[in-house]
DNA sequence: GGCCCTGTACTCGGATAGTTATTGTCCGAGTCCTACTGG
DNA sequence: CCAGTAGGACTCGGACAATAACTATCCGAGTACAGGGCC
């Protein structure tokens, strides 16, 4: 899993403690958690062809979130970032060579027996990630400090 | 996730239908699949090292299973080729520049929110993989097709 | 005084290098079988 | 005829390149504000 996953969260979740009218430029996010500002925006980038969060240019420009941090999940993130694809690739190997002439054109229409098994585990992953949201991440930063928000927002509201 | 994953699983199916005191040069598991022979050698190496195959030099050398295909998940085999490493590594960015200043050391006590979500989707991918056994596969590959594990012995009995 | 226009500064967005991880290849160390030689 | 031994062939195992992916960076296109000029 790409390091940008992380990033991106972070940000989100930041964006969440911001009124939603504000946008915060890539360089701002970046330099809150002195990340590197080009490939950050990189991702936020990303983000933004996904729609998880809407983008702005010039002066007043940045980043919002693109819809209700109720309705983004972590599931949302990590494919913006890391792309939708299966973790594992099935190439088929058991059609390849003597293996595939062995079980003949039968072969063709059941499923991979290897791959099911993994698309499960997979699956699984991809359930429990859909259920986080970034509202949900939000509250329990709150509840662990309830006076981050508020430190958040304000140190966003200095120029 | 490294394609030798799934390379290494139809290896050891296929290893599950050999008599147990019989070795299969890797040349040979490659010729089965159509694969490079050199590559697949070094994903066997692999699982050697975690004791998932028992290999052999010389004449009558080769591979064959460590311990009982009941015995070998697909966790095991997926941590042997890809490392038991976390997909989500935590960089602690929220320790960093302001934000970390923000939090106070009181945040270093706290564990990260965000590493904690991933970790519970890794968690349920890995206990999903953790319940498949390669005999459970094999299993599932008889059921499609009961003939399959004899012609896979037959064949790699002819010289 | 109000409106329009031009210039400027700011921000995103995609095109461009550098670096790490993955894929692929090769040759040497070790082992077992086989055939030969000597008793 | 049997035992010991030397040779050869086979196989793994780790060291060595090629390729692809990720990370990082830069500069151009577009936008909004601000200041000045004109009506």
């Amino acid at each position: 899993m790409r390091e940008g996953v992380e990033w991106a969260v972070h940000c989100c979740i930041n964006l969440s403690f911001i009124s939603p009218d504000r946008a915060v430029p890539a360089a701002r996010l970046a330099a809150f958690h002195d990340l590197p500002t080009a490939y950050l925006n990189k991702q936020l980038n990303a983000l933004g062809r996904a729609g998880i969060v809407s983008s702005r240019s010039g002066p007043r420009g940045g980043f919002r979130l693109g819809r209700e941090p109720e309705k983004i999940t972590l599931m949302d993130v990590a494919a913006a970032i890391d792309g939708s694809a299966r973790a594992f690739l099935c190439t088929g190997i058991r059609h390849q060579g003597p293996a595939g002439r062995i079980a003949g054109p039968a072969g063709h229409r059941t499923p991979c027996t290897v791959s099911q098994a993994f698309s499960r585990a997979e699956l699984a992953w991809r359930r429990r990630l859909a259920r986080q949201t970034i509202a949900g991440l939000a509250d329990e930063v709150r509840r662990a400090n309830p006076a981050a928000p508020d430190h958040v927002r304000h140190w966003f509201d200095r120029t």
